[in-house]
DNA sequence: TTATAAAGTCACTGATCGGTGACTTTTTGT
DNA sequence: ACAAAAAGTCACCGATCAGTGACTTTATAA
């Protein structure tokens, strides 16, 4: 029973086709994310979108549960968790914040998923908001538990800071520059990193 | 000379057909704003659009340019801006921040065209950034004049601060909850103004 | 009053979109 | 070897989009 090469696999080509979403993703945002566009890029006929995912919104879903678009907790948290743990509640929220940012600037799919949030409201889109307010509720849980009865209000300051960040990754795809910082240098993201630690009024800390 | 009433008169259709754009982009955001769902929502053909604005791009740099999209300085800077210029290089910044905060929430338009900025970029919204961009440059230059020399680089705290604050309004519009912040209630805004005034180490000011 | 220019209407094009039915080709189980 | 099921192709549908040419109606000025 020698079976010829594979040229006709369901399983791969659902691959392929989560594979690309991605790619589509990266390179012309979610603006160009259509089904004749996915198929196209895929070399694929749109009807298999249908056939294997039942439309697009489920291929989204595969991808978005597939791919590791979102930073894992221990890229979060950095290489020695038991260290940062004995840290005052503002270094330890300033640290996970600025981790944060470093994580969320190599993943450009991600920050265009961002954007995508940020405007448009869907099944798809809902599930990742969803799935990052779980992963932000373990942070606090695991790292920040102090910060609940934290009558200044820690977290409402972390949440607007990684707002912050989160926007001017958005704008930094298109914008050279927003309120005179220069978001496509490594200078600008420097201020704006350095500028976390001093929203929580800790030392600057280099990144690792 | 007793005239007609005017039925067809050029200057009153083209103001209708900019603010019909505001209405649009209040009611449907900037997704459903094209030639054809303006001209139906005017009650005008859309051959108008062409024919007084020579198409949709210029027709929004006219709705730019006449509407008060963008909160002025005054708003900003408070009823005493004398008063104001008094105070500490960080009071200053703090209050001017919550200000913003507190004259963006008024203007649901304006919260769309900020989500559409940080989506897609075209002659449009280069020019309303653009426009943003200097009025930033003109608040330091009249209020902050000490800023650009500050060491601990404020601004770079401001900016990011108000990107935050930015896209807490962006999500605000479909988001219920973010980081923990309720994104659509004067509780969870309370909070995030109180935030900008503990980054900056100056005691909460209620709003006006 | 009448000619003309402007205001507004209408019907159409070509492109792209999401989605589907019917077809051909390959794989697989017997 | 062969039949059935699955994989993949292809041509089409209806809707909507931006944009245009040709038409009718109204206002204005001589």
């Amino acid at each position: 029973m020698a079976k010829h090469v594979q040229t006709r696999d369901r399983e791969q080509t659902r691959q392929l086709l989560i594979e690309v979403v991605g790619r589509v993703l990266a390179q012309d945002g979610f603006a160009g994310l259509g089904v004749n566009a996915v198929a196209r890029a895929a070399g694929v006929d749109k009807v298999l979108i249908y056939r294997y995912f039942d439309g697009l919104p489920n291929l989204l879903q595969a991808y978005g549960e597939s791919g590791d678009f979102w930073p894992s907790l221990e890229e979060v948290l950095g290489p020695d968790e038991e260290a940062l743990r004995k840290l005052p509640l503002d270094a330890r929220t300033a640290i996970i914040v600025a981790n944060l940012l470093d994580a969320l600037r190599k993943r450009p799919q991600t920050i265009e998923i961002l954007a995508w949030e940020a405007v448009q409201q869907n099944p798809l889109t809902d599930t990742l908001a969803d799935i990052r307010e779980r992963w932000s509720r373990e942070v606090i849980a695991r790292m920040l538990p102090d910060s609940v009865k934290d009558e200044a209000d820690v977290l409402a300051l972390a949440s607007l800071l990684v707002a912050g960040v989160q926007y001017l990754l958005i704008r930094s795809r298109n914008t050279k520059l927003y309120g005179g910082l220069a978001l496509q240098t490594e200078d600008g993201w420097r201020r704006i990193r350095n500028a976390v630690f001093r929203a929580f009024r800790v030392p600057i800390q280099p990144q690792d």
